[in-house]
DNA sequence: ATAGGGTTAG
């Protein structure tokens, strides 16, 4: 059976907009030829050979109708990543759009940085029934990233079903959203709530709390209540559990607390990878011990693995503090030609130290030579200099 | 289908 159609008449948006690019030539569409036997038809006219369905065509045509529904809502998911007029992409394609392809694009909204699509995208997904526990996780914590915990805090007090509300995801997203955003405190008190509401706590559960023991004060000793209460649950130290904790060592000069974990950690057959050593090397720095971060690197290195940039900056660290001001330049050299002395840190550590040391002279030609490598300053105000001159 | 956790300065 032969039937021959018009497409510019019958379809006339076939014609006017283009494909999606994830359609190539000949992949899944209906056979279309042009028609041949019709010499007054315009350029548009095809024919559309529809051949009688066997039980094996059959299958095949409902593969083909898969492949062609899973096509074009790869395509939609690109259109409404996209789009730059997200409500009416939605309302174009939000109806072929299952809840796993709102969430992958609710995940690039997030992973781009693009907070106010990302909030759109959700409203809509709760307006039409389209959310699951993965956007809930996602979505709060993106908001975590986005510095927006009461929002995060409003969106879980808003759901109702219970189960959803005591998912380890979800929960683990919401704590972490209040720790990233310096609410330690608030999320131990949720932590509590939770529980009486019927979490089960997990390994990153404790994780994401124990981070915010890091820049919190009495940290050490909530981390040391914290691991008491998820050993007293069954759950094993892990190797992310033993670098947070060490981390926490560090940040408050616990240099021997820290080397115990370390070892301890070996002990049970977790590798040391860069955090370990890189938080190891910053409690030392605390005290200046250069020999046995020197010792330690070492170590790192016949293990296998290449100090990064962080783990030789906190090196400089140790040593600026070790007031080892010869073996610091040295590395801050090292540290330029490995091309890790791009921002300014390395050379406010050092001369941090210097200046502390009373060797303003040596400070202020770091200084000059920070000037004049047109060196980056991060998230920091740019020095000035008549300002580092007045402090010092 | 499938989410949530760790490192460097002042």
């Amino acid at each position: 059976m032969e039937i021959s159609v018009n497409l510019s008449t019958r379809f006339p948006h076939i014609l006017s907009s283009p494909l999606p690019s994830s359609f190539s030539a000949g992949s899944s569409l209906p056979a279309l030829r042009p028609s041949h036997n019709s010499a007054t038809a315009a350029k548009t006219t095809i024919t559309i050979v529809v051949k009688e369905q066997t039980p094996a065509t059959a299958l095949i045509s409902r593969r083909n109708h898969k492949s062609n529904s899973y096509l074009s809502r790869k395509s939609a998911v690109l259109q409404v990543q996209q789009s730059s007029d997200l409500a009416s992409s939605l309302q174009r394609f939000g109806g072929i759009l299952k809840v796993q392809d709102l969430n992958a694009i609710l995940r690039h909204f997030g992973e781009q940085n693009r907070w106010p699509d990302l909030s759109q995208l959700f409203n809509w997904m709760q307006q039409h029934g389209k959310t699951s526990v993965s956007s809930y996780s996602s979505y709060i914590k993106f908001l975590g990233k986005s510095l927006k915990p009461l929002k995060a805090l409003e969106i879980y007090n808003n759901i109702t079903d219970e189960s959803t509300k005591t998912n380890v995801f979800i929960c683990n997203s919401v704590l972490s959203c209040l720790v990233r955003n310096g609410k330690l405190d608030s999320g131990i008190k949720l932590f509590d709530k939770m529980k009486q509401n019927g979490l089960t706590p997990d390994a990153v559960t404790y994780n994401t709390l124990l981070t915010g023991c890091i820049k919190v004060k009495r940290g050490y000793s909530k981390a040391l209540e914290l691991v008491q209460e998820l050993k007293h649950n069954g759950l094993q130290m892990d190797s992310v559990m033993y670098g947070i904790l060490l981390a926490v060592c560090a940040a408050n000069s616990l240099h021997e607390g820290a080397e115990s974990y370390f070892n301890c950690m070996k002990d049970e057959g977790h590798s040391p990878n860069p955090f370990h050593y890189s938080s190891l090397l910053n409690a030392y720095s605390s005290v200046g011990n250069y020999e046995k971060a020197d010792e330690l690197v070492q170590e790192m290195k016949s293990s296998g693995l290449v100090p990064n940039k962080v783990i030789l900056t906190t090196l400089l660290k140790v040593y600026v503090r070790g007031g080892l001001f010869d073996k610091s330049r040295e590395l801050l050299a090292e540290l330029d030609t490995l091309g890790y002395a791009e921002d300014e840190m390395p050379y406010c550590l050092l001369m941090d130290g210097l200046a502390k040391a009373g060797r303003l002279d040596e400070a202020k030609a770091v200084f000059s030579e920070l000037k004049e490598k047109s060196v980056k300053s991060g998230k920091s105000p740019p020095l000035d200099d008549d300002l580092f001159l007045q402090d010092l």
